[in-house]
DNA sequence: TTTCATGCAAATAGTTTGCATCAAC
DNA sequence: GTTGATGCAAACTATTTGCATGAAA
């Protein structure tokens, strides 16, 4: 995962204070360091790596706060958490254009994918079942080519 | 989620008394009762309700015992997991064909679905992107038909 | 009679929460 | 000054594990 433009994440967080102030919600150093940390992330973080940066930063701040950030961070659409079943979550900043998930089994990377057909597709089949799409989540789970090429896969 | 005819649960417990037998390992009453139980499972079942039918038809195992015995059922193919991302994991029997989930975010209620073409499509994808796909995972949420009726979408 | 499963209770790990204190406004 | 956030530690929940006892082979 390419991190965004450092003017990208100056944008968004701009986009982040304006979510806390339209809910009068006081605008925190803390609050603004997981922001910044997240959104200038260049990969798929759990909290504890997201701590890890923090501290390494040079700008500590708590898991509780850290986890309580992260909630306003998904609601007001700025970031997405998702669950790949390693027994914890990890968080990233909204893509531009929502993508897939292709997951190495072996180092646990994350690569994005899109697939607009596909993307399609799913609504339709929810149709056919009675069911209304609110959202979907589709991830491969492999072999990426590092790990392939050292002879792990 | 159709159950599984009786016999055709006949046949999957001997299969799993075979796979016990293979691995020299124990074939007692609570790993039995806890293999019919989710083999005649008419739904996907989180272990609180998989010991709660236990309870009721007298024939209580332990919790610890229910994760025992379902690490067993996956490990013989018998069985699967899904975390549907609701805080606990659900086991249905391994399905004749693979299958997709739709999950309800209402009720809960899971139906399945397949989809050949997609199938095959999602090793191709992984493939482009320098992965050897082992296995995917395709989760469709939203508001099933029941729900909507009820006015609950 | 040897081996391994069982049930209980304690441990685990990620996440959430209560509460006293402190920062934002 | 008022409101609400922070950090700490305790609580929580699904799951796993250690251990004394009991069942299978």
């Amino acid at each position: 995962m390419a991190p965004l433009a450092t003017t990208e994440v100056a944008r968004l967080l701009g986009r982040f204070r304006e979510y806390l102030e339209s809910r009068r919600l006081p605008i925190t150093r803390p609050r603004l360091r997981v922001a910044g940390q997240l959104l200038a992330a260049d990969a798929h973080l759990s909290v504890e790596e997201l701590q890890q940066r923090l501290d390494s930063a040079g700008e500590p701040v708590s898991p509780a706060t850290i986890y309580r950030t992260l909630e306003l961070l998904e609601a007001s659409g700025l970031a997405q958490s998702h669950d790949f079943g390693q027994g914890y979550r990890r968080y990233e900043p909204s893509p531009a254009s929502e993508h897939h998930h292709l997951i190495c089994d072996r180092c646990g990377c994350v690569t994005e994918f899109t697939h607009e057909r596909l993307d399609r597709l799913l609504p339709l089949i929810a149709d056919e079942h009675g069911y209304q799409a609110r959202r979907h989540r589709l991830e491969i789970y492999g072999t990426c080519r590092g790990c392939r090429r050292a002879g792990l896969g």
